[in-house]
DNA sequence: GATGTTGATG
DNA sequence: CATCAACATC
């Protein structure tokens, strides 16, 4: 039986990582990798570098930063940018598709600013409308793993000092209630099916502030999320250090999973 | 009798030149290297990568790009920066002092955008009072070296296409005779004196028109002239073409001369 | 602090 | 086209 891993990163500008994800790719051969902030529009987007090692990417950028990417050995099918409500569709934050045949969802949620800005307003409302995709595209009973930086750290072994993060964008009731209520469609914690109650376990480590991956100060904000379909032929979700040793400026790991398909 | 080279370089970001600039020290071991174009204010000068490497080094530069700097294996004497004229000294144009015993000028003469603007007349302004600093820092009768990018091309073949090219800030009358007036003081254009008469000898490669340097479409703008008691001694004078082929970005070549001390 | 962007310069 | 400054984002 063949590793099948789906994997997930913010890369934080794709052309400066492309040292990182390249060499990762060729050493894991993922199915799926999910990129989010490539920070490139679609012109510039660096698709030569994955073709060289036989791999497919699909991806969707502008010039306000943000953007997304997937990348996969099969050709994709399906694919689709963005959230299609007659709203604004935010393409360079969504890519639904199904890659080695399985359907596949990258999300960057959007970050929020501070809670009392109109940015953390959009951030709940994003959340809302993600999960009407979801509904209307996938079934909680079919087989589908979300994967991103969903910029929510869901409980207080997430962070590194919940009493004094209470009220982050990323960590608040709010925001919790929107993670919540995406879980009850119908979609599990792949990290926390395989590392219950483990605290301190971070897939964010910011570079502003020294020493953060020494001290362990951290955030789990990257999910792999799964239908009971898929959880269920899970073995193991680990956080991959290694790009965030790296360099600094890969402030978020790999996180990824293994699936027994 | 040990080699006395001295060589000015046009580096455009010295920042973004070090691992040009550096190397180059140390494999010709130079007992001066003028820089212009260093484009970086004093607080942010690199200057621990030159003492790494055994040089001293001064330099002055503000935000408004420009910028000059003179790095050296011995402790330089009686340095000064600019202008003291009364007017505006533009000390991110002219270093003097005394480098490994020989008095040198680092020089980085204003490029006037073009003829019929109010920088051209600065330009040459700025020559009269270069002159005129000159005269009363130096002798024509004593040892000096001027180096630097004067943005002057004197003769016909010192420009590509010298028909085309008439009336350019750098390709004038005008130009040519604050130019004229400077050799007047008394001072011997080096590179003149070992290839008189060699046409398309050039010294900067735009690169914003592709394939210069192959097409030998080129300008010669950075010199280093000397006084009698200093050509003298000069032994040769070239053009090191290696920093505009490693990289574009280097558009002026380093100029050097060696003298036998 | 490490990435973008824009607009100005040569 | 490659730099800079300024600003904006995470």
């Amino acid at each position: 039986m063949p590793l099948f891993r789906i994997a997930t990163y913010n890369v934080n500008s794709i052309r400066s990582r492309l040292h990182i994800v390249i060499p990762w790719l060729e050493r894991n051969r993922p199915v799926v990798l999910c990129m989010q902030e490539t920070k490139v529009s679609d012109d510039l987007f660096p698709a030569d570098e994955f073709r060289k090692i036989g791999y497919h990417v699909v991806f969707r950028g502008g010039k306000k930063g943000n953007g997304v990417a997937v990348a996969a050995p099969e050709t994709p099918r399906e694919v689709k940018f963005g959230i299609d409500d007659g709203k604004e569709p935010c393409e360079d934050r969504l890519i639904t598709g199904i890659f080695g045949g399985v359907p596949v969802i990258n999300a960057y949620a959007p970050q929020g600013f501070k809670m009392q800005a109109p940015q953390f307003q959009f951030k709940l409302e994003w959340y809302g409308r993600f999960r009407e995709i979801l509904s209307r595209r996938f079934s909680p009973k079919g087989r589908l793993v979300v994967c991103g930086d969903l910029n929510v750290a869901p409980e207080p072994i997430d962070v590194h000092n919940p009493k004094r993060l209470l009220g982050h964008v990323d960590f608040n009731p709010e925001i919790w209630k929107e993670f919540e209520e995406l879980k009850k469609w119908g979609l599990l914690d792949l990290f926390r099916k395989h590392h219950a109650g483990e605290a301190g376990r971070f897939t964010f480590f910011d570079y502003r502030i020294p020493g953060t991956v020494e001290r362990n100060i951290g955030w789990r904000v990257d999910h792999i999320l799964a239908t009971k379909a898929m959880a269920g032929k899970s073995v193991r979700c680990e956080i991959d250090m290694a790009p965030r040793l790296a360099e600094k400026a890969s402030d978020h790991t790999i996180l990824f999973a293994d699936f027994e398909i």
